[in-house]
DNA sequence: TACTACATGTAGTTTTACTACCTATGTTCG
DNA sequence: CGAACATAGGTAGTAAAACTACATGTAGTA
């Protein structure tokens, strides 16, 4: 994937993983890689900052666990990260729409 | 749309609105303008440089035109930036898909 | 005459993801 | 046992991209 492709769609992604319930960053970090078939591998360089600017715009609430001598920072949606996910879910058609078609010809996907 | 959520996608748009021909600066900003639905009115503060990267890039051409008083920078695709083109509407393709799928419930459009 | 559309550009700022590091624990394998 | 690796968290500094705000000038129109 090439570099900084992401810009401005990261928090989306981030706040998505955290919709089916708390995480800590490391699995935050896991679910970007698998849920999108290895090609967001992300760098904990990335990750950890992004959700600390999430957690500071109040967009998730995060709490330490430890458990078994590992501590976690546990991270979850607050309300107005909810509302705030599915603004991005929205702006994401937007965007993706509007960038298809300018893009031209592309093969679409089969519809059965 | 929300600030630089272009980042890395812009010079991908830029080139497929080229495509069809050459066209200078101010028509290549209507040609996104209006190719988005309206979505994408990018200041020539945006635009000019881009391109101008473009330009160091090798992926365009530029030369200067004159007519009736009016003096406009007019863009061509280079072969490398028709390679380009087709490398960033893969990209693109790959990209997108990912981020469809990691954002999770999203209605899919009709399919006639 | 003034305003708008057309046309091009620059300077400086902000945001965001990146690279390259550091620390520490639990598990696995030779 | 010791090394390596996966898990878990983090920071500092950098690079790049798009943005804001400005500057310049022509042609057409109200």
């Amino acid at each position: 994937m090439s570099a900084q492709a992401l810009k401005g769609h990261l928090d989306g992604m981030l706040l998505a993983a955290l919709d089916d319930g708390p995480r800590h960053g490391y699995a935050v970090m896991e679910a970007l890689r698998v849920g999108s078939g290895g090609r967001f591998d992300l760098p904990t360089g990335t990750i950890y900052p992004a959700l600390r600017r999430l957690e500071r715009a109040g967009f998730v609430r995060a709490t330490w666990s430890e458990e078994g001598g590992r501590r976690r920072r546990v991270y979850e949606l607050t309300p107005s990260g909810r509302r705030t996910l599915e603004a991005e879910r929205h702006a994401w058609r937007e965007f993706s729409a509007a960038v298809t078609a300018l893009l031209g010809p592309q093969q679409r996907p089969v519809t059965p």
